[in-house]
DNA sequence: ATTATCTATAGATCTATAGATAATGC
DNA sequence: ATTATCTATAGATCTATAGATAATGC
């Protein structure tokens, strides 16, 4: 009972306009992550996906709304994150070990290197402004928590400093393929504690954040 | 006295081949920062450098040899650095700082904001490699001074977590263009030492990691 | 003769649109 | 009639090379 409407592919292989639509996002995300926005052409994304370049059209209004697209999936789970805790119990410390783990795991443990597509130098193009604005709202979180643990160093500095080590992970996960993920969640999660002034967290602390991200699933 | 030997620019402007291979780079700097190194064409490097874009190619072989030339040029400063540390006096801890707060410096405070160049998903580029080695040394630098320093995270993730706080630098020019860099890069240093696991680096420790700096300049 | 530039262009794309086509749905 | 695809292509590039040209150097 798969309803097949439309006229079959040339290469023969059978999907749902959905189905069509997902396989394009993910040959976009390898390539894009992998050689970049403006290096990467329709024609490979569309030979990846098993359809023809121009079929793309019929998919996404243009090239860059591919992008869009892979960033708003990307940003957005965790925005979910850092939306829920501030309702949450606990301090702001365990909230902000919880917020930076799910960060990295997130980023660190998608099928592709999707932070690699925050550091592409398109997301400066007027027509990415949603997830930019959606992006600095996740960095708003990470700045109303670090505001609430004391420190010598101004909050907006160690925002920056803590909010570049967890997309970092783009990087890491770039130089090292093989990376143990979870491993550097857990340490970067740590260091981004000590990096807003909250020294040696303890098990006790890592057990209540992991509890917090729990729930919401 | 200025030998201006070959034939005129077309623009008028008046060069020695030096000067005319430096503007070449200046150009392809900002426009490989601000746009990437794919979506720039060498027209607008050319024409922004003052001639014509088939002069690009008397004195660079090919558009990457461009970028090549960059990348050595915004690390090698920073591996420079690196090198004179291991027979320095000083602790690790001390020689950490003054190493990470070198490398912000530098790459803060270039005219263009070079350490965006690392982004590139060009960088993994076969022709790069020289580039690759370079900065691999750069973190191998880190790496020996981060594991004298004890800590129960494993050396090669607090190096991962600090080389990875040190460029975000660019990331944060990138957001941030009006950022004092001689404050981030103070309170980077001093991040770089909270996550390799000493805690709260004091001003003897800065005083003399600056003083180690002030030595081969 | 050498140097540094120019003009012109080959050859290879690349994005996006126009319009046809082959399915299913009604 | 609607949907999802196809083929074909317009129009606009883009990199790199070939070969000419206008200076200075000897």
């Amino acid at each position: 009972m798969t309803s097949r409407v439309g006229r079959p592919r040339a290469s023969g292989a059978m999907a749902s306009s959905q189905d069509a639509k997902r396989a394009v996002m993910e040959a976009a995300a390898e390539l894009f992550t992998a050689t970049g926005y403006a290096a990467t052409t329709t024609r490979s994304i569309a030979e990846r996906a098993g359809l023809r370049q121009a079929t793309l059209y019929y998919h996404f209004p243009a090239k860059e709304d591919i992008l869009c697209a892979l960033l708003a999936e990307t940003v957005r789970p965790s925005l979910q994150v850092a939306r829920t805790l501030p309702g949450a119990e606990g301090d702001a410390a365990t909230k902000l070990w919880a917020l930076a783990y799910s960060d990295i795991q997130l980023l660190g443990a998608a099928r592709y290197n999707l932070g690699a597509l925050y550091l592409l130098p398109e997301v400066a193009s007027p027509g990415l402004a949603t997830f930019r604005q959606e992006r600095a709202e996740l960095k708003d979180a990470y700045r109303g928590l670090i505001d609430q643990i004391p420190d010598e160093a101004p909050t907006a500095t160690r925002t920056d400093l803590a909010f570049g080590l967890v997309e970092s992970i783009a990087v890491v996960r770039r130089d090292e393929p093989d990376l143990d993920i979870d491993a550097h969640a857990h340490h970067g999660a740590d260091g981004v504690l000590r990096l807003a002034g909250f020294h040696s967290p303890n098990s006790q602390l890592r057990s209540a954040a992991m509890a917090l991200l729990e729930v919401p699933l």
